[in-house]
DNA sequence: CCCCCCCC
C-alpha cells in the first residue's frame, strides 16, 4: 500500500519549529528498562527522508506498544511531540500523543530511503557549556554499544515482544539503563515548552474520581447531560461576595489577585535555567525542572503514628495541559506550604522528588507523584493561560437517586441544618469527628453529607451557607447519603455563579419549601439499613422461624381490612391500652390495673390483608399504623362507628388498594396448636414515589445480573 | 515518611 509519510518533519521537530501532526513511520523500538516505574520506549522514527533514534514515548502512551499497537514499520500520526535538550546539547523528541494510522501489518515495509539525521552544524538555541554537539558523530557514524538492556532487571526487554530484535546500534545517547548515573548527574535540559495547544488529550482520567477532564466535551456521558457545568473560568469577577468567606477554604475558585509575573517567579526559582516543563514530561531521573499547574485538590493536614514514627502531612492534586500528579507535603514542609498552596490556584513548582506512585492510593493518572522537601519551591503563578480550570460536574441532588452506590460526585447545596460535630470510634477503633449536614438544591430534594475530621470540626453551618463538595462518595446508607472523602475538597460559599443562584433561590423560595429527603434519618429499628423484602421473600427465606423476630420493609397495597371487632374500649390511663369491661353502670374496669374508671378510650387493632405482586398476607396493625391505613384517629372512627355507620363502611372502602411502605415484625407464633406467621406492622409510610421507582429500577438490574 | 475513606 502506498501510505505517506511527512517529510522534513523529523528536521523541524528537531529544531523546535511547530507542525501540525506530522505523519512519521516506526523504524525500531526498544524498551528502556527502568529499575523503577514504568518501562520506555524509545522509538526510532522515519519521515521517509530522515530517520532519528532519539524519539521517546511518553509512558502514557505505553499501551500502544503493550498492546501490539505500536510496532516496526507501523506508521503514526505524532499529534504531540515535545523537544527536550540533553546536556550535551542533542535532542530527545517526547512523543506526548501519537494515533497510529496504518499498522505494521498493512505497511509491510520501510518507506522510502530515510537517512539518519545529521545534527551536525545545527544551533542549538540553548547551547550548554558542556555541549559535546560538535564532538558528536552524527548517530548513524556510530555504531556504539550505548543501548543495551539491563540484562539485571527480569531479562530486561528481551521477553517483549514489540521489541525489534535486532538491537539498535546508532544511539548517540548515553541512555542505557546499565548506566543510570548519567541521567542523574547530568539531568537533561529541556527547552520550552511547545507553546500549541493539544489537539486531543492522551490522557485518561480516571472516572472515579471527579476531575476537572470529567466536563471534556470529549468524555461527556449522557449520564451528565443534566449536570450543571461550572468553570473557573466562567467565575463571576464579583470581588465582594455577599456571603461570608469559607472558614475552610476561602473562594478557592477565585483567580489570584496576586501580581507574580511568570519570568520573575521563573527566575527566583532555584536554577534559574531551568525551564518550565510539562507534567507528563516528569521523571524520577531529572532534577532540574520547574512545572506550572494549578491545585484541583488540597487536602487537610493529616496526623500520623505508626511503629515508624509519626508526623503531619497534607497533599494536593495539580493538573496542567499534559496531565495531573499528586504531591505530599510532611512536616515542615507543611508549615511551609500549607497555607500558600490553595484550591483552583496556579503555581511554578521546582524541586521536589519524583517517585514511583502507589497505584493502590492513586486515583491519578500518573505513575509517578512528589514529595516536597526542604529546596522544592512553590511561587503563585499570575497566568493561567493553558492550564486547565478547575471544573466541578454538579448533579442535581434529586439525581443522587439514580446513582449508583460508591459512585463520585459533585455536589452543591444550601445547607438547611447541620448536626452539632460528634466523636465518633470506628470499626478500627480510631476516633474521628463527624458531622452531617443537610443540603437541598433548586431540585427541591435534600440529601445528608457527611463531613469528617478536620472538616467536620471546622464546618461553620450558621447563616445556611451554600455548601460545594468535590468528589463526594454516593452511599445506600438511609436510602441515598454522602459521605466526604480524604480526596473530596468541601467548599463553603464558593464564589461561583452556580452558588449565586442557589442563594438567591434559597432565600426566596427553597427555604419555604417543604422538602423531601433522599435520606431517611433515623428509621426505627435496629438502626440498620432497610432490610426490604417482597412478602414472598418471607416466606421463601422462612423469616421470624428463628429465637427472634425478623424485621422486614415492604411496598404493598391493601386489599382487604376486617372492620369487625377493629375498635376497642381501652383503659383510659396513658400508659395502659388494655381492653376494659363495660360494667353496664356507667364504669369500665380494667382488670390490668385492677381499677374501675368512668370513661375508656377507643383503640385500633386491625386486621389488614397486604398484597404485593407476588404474594399476600394478614398483618396485624396497631393503633398508630392503623391509624396512618385510615386516615383517621380511633376515637373519630369510634365516634363514626356509633353514629354513622355509612360513614364508617366508607372510610373501609376508601383504605382499600392504597399502597404504602409497612415495616413489620415477623415471627412463627403457636395458637390453638396452629403454627402460623404473625405480622405485625411496626411503621406505616406514605410512598416516595420516585423512591419507590429507584428501588424498582434497583430490583430489575439485580435480577438483571 | 501517608496509604485512613470511617458512624448511625
Amino acid at each position: 500500500m502506498t501510505v505517506k509519510l511527512t517529510p522534513g518533519s523529523i528536521q523541524a521537530l528537531i529544531k523546535g519549529i511547530e507542525l501540525s501532526n506530522p505523519v512519521l513511520q516506526l523504524l525500531k523500538m526498544r524498551m528502556v528498562s527502568n529499575t523503577s516505574g514504568p518501562p520506555r520506549f524509545r522509538l526510532m522514527m522515519s519521515d521517509s527522508r530522515h530517520s532519528y533514534a532519539s524519539f521517546l514515548l511518553a509512558t502514557q502512551l505505553n499501551h500502544l506498544p503493550e498492546e501490539n499497537l505500536l510496532e516496526p514499520n507501523c506508521v503514526c500520526k505524532v499529534k504531540k511531540a515535545v523537544r527536550n535538550t540533553m546536556s550535551d546539547g542533542r535532542f530527545v523528541l517526547v512523543v506526548v500523543d501519537m494515533e497510529i494510522l496504518h499498522s505494521a501489518e498493512e505497511v509491510g515495509g520501510k518507506i522510502g530511503n530515510p537517512i539518519p539525521y545529521n545534527t551536525d552544524g545545527m544551533t542549538s538555541p540553548q547551547q550548554d557549556p558542556d555541549s559535546s554537539v560538535s564532538a558528536s558523530p552524527p548517530p548513524a557514524a556510530v555504531p556504539g554499544p550505548s543501548y543495551r538492556n539491563n540484562s539485571s532487571h527480569g531479562g530486561g526487554s528481551a521477553g517483549k515482544s514489540t521489541m525489534n530484535a535486532s538491537p539498535m546500534k546508532t544511539s548517540p545517547m548515553k541512555f542505557s539503563p546499565m548506566n543510570a548515573s548519567p541521567m542523574k548527574t547530568s539531568p537533561m535540559k529541556f527547552s520550552p515548552m511547545n507553546a500549541s495547544p493539544m489537539k486531543t488529550s492522551p490522557m485518561k482520567f480516571s472516572p472515579m474520581k471527579a476531575s476537572p477532564m470529567k466536563t471534556s466535551p470529549m468524555k461527556f456521558s449522557p449520564m451528565k447531560a443534566s449536570s450543571v457545568k461550572v468553570s473557573t473560568m466562567e467565575a463571576s469577577p464579583m470581588k465582594a461576595s455577599p456571603m461570608k468567606a469559607s472558614p475552610m477554604k476561602a473562594s478557592p475558585f477565585k483567580a489570584s489577585p496576586m501580581k507574580f509575573s511568570p519570568m520573575k517567579a521563573a527566575s527566583t526559582s532555584p536554577g534559574s535555567s531551568t525551564k518550565v516543563i510539562s507534567i507528563a514530561q516528569l521523571n524520577p531521573y531529572q532534577s532540574k525542572w520547574t512545572i506550572r499547574a494549578r491545585v484541583t485538590n488540597k487536602s487537610s493536614i493529616r496526623n500520623w503514628s505508626n511503629s515508624k514514627g509519626e508526623g503531619k502531612l497534607f497533599s494536593f492534586d495539580i493538573v496542567d495541559e499534559s496531565g495531573e500528579i499528586k504531591i505530599t507535603a510532611f512536616n515542615k514542609e507543611v508549615d511551609k506550604f500549607y497555607s500558600l498552596v490553595e484550591q483552583g490556584k496556579v503555581y511554578y513548582i521546582t524541586k521536589a522528588t519524583l517517585k514511583v506512585a502507589n497505584k493502590q492510593y492513586s486515583k491519578l493518572n500518573n505513575d509517578y507523584e512528589m514529595t516536597l522537601h526542604s529546596n522544592s519551591s512553590i511561587v503563585p503563578c499570575d497566568d493561567s493561560q493553558g492550564i486547565p480550570a478547575v471544573h466541578c460536574d454538579f448533579v442535581p441532588i434529586a439525581e443522587l437517586e439514580n446513582r449508583d452506590n460508591n459512585d463520585i460526585v459533585d455536589v452543591i447545596g444550601v445547607c438547611k441544618s447541620a448536626e452539632d460535630v460528634s466523636r465518633i470510634t470506628t470499626k478500627s477503633s480510631r476516633e474521628v469527628s463527624k458531622r452531617a449536614l443537610s443540603l437541598i438544591d433548586t431540585t427541591g430534594k435534600v440529601v445528608t453529607a457527611t463531613l469528617w475530621g478536620e472538616e467536620a470540626e471546622k464546618f461553620d453551618g450558621s447563616g445556611q451557607p451554600v455548601v460545594a463538595i468535590k468528589a463526594a462518595r454516593v452511599s445506600d446508607f438511609g436510602g441515598r447519603s454522602l459521605s466526604a472523602l480524604f480526596s473530596s475538597t468541601v467548599l463553603v460559599n464558593p464564589d461561583i455563579p452556580e452558588a449565586f443562584r442557589l442563594r438567591g433561590w434559597f432565600d426566596q423560595v427553597g427555604c419555604k419549601l417543604n422538602s423531601q429527603s433522599l435520606t431517611e434519618m433515623r428509621s426505627s429499628g435496629s438502626g440498620a439499613k432497610t432490610n426490604w423484602k417482597s412478602l414472598s421473600d418471607v416466606k421463601e427465606e422462612h423469616m421470624g422461624h428463628g429465637e427472634k423476630a425478623d424485621y422486614f420493609s415492604c411496598v404493598a397495597t391493601v386489599v382487604y381490612t376486617r372492620k369487625e371487632n377493629c375498635l376497642y374500649q381501652a383503659c383510659p390511663s396513658d400508659d395502659c391500652n388494655k381492653k376494659v369491661i363495660d360494667q353496664q353502670n356507667g364504669f369500665y374496669r380494667c382488670e390490668k390495673c385492677n381499677r374501675e374508671y368512668p370513661n375508656f378510650k377507643y383503640r385500633l387493632l386491625l386486621s389488614a390483608n397486604l398484597a404485593d405482586f407476588g404474594d399476600n398476607q394478614w398483618v396485624t396493625c396497631f393503633q398508630e399504623t392503623a391509624e396512618v391505613l385510615l386516615g383517621h384517629s380511633a376515637e373519630t372512627l369510634g365516634q363514626l362507628r356509633d353514629t354513622d355507620e355509612a360513614a364508617f363502611d366508607e372510610v373501609f372502602q376508601k383504605a382499600n388498594f392504597t399502597t404504602h411502605i409497612f415495616k413489620n415484625r415477623v415471627k412463627l407464633e403457636t395458637y390453638n396448636d396452629e403454627v402460623r406467621l404473625k405480622v405485625t406492622a411496626m411503621e406505616v409510610q406514605p410512598i416516595d414515589h420516585r423512591e419507590y421507582s429507584r428501588r424498582l429500577l434497583s430490583n430489575i438490574r439485580k435480577l438483571a445480573g
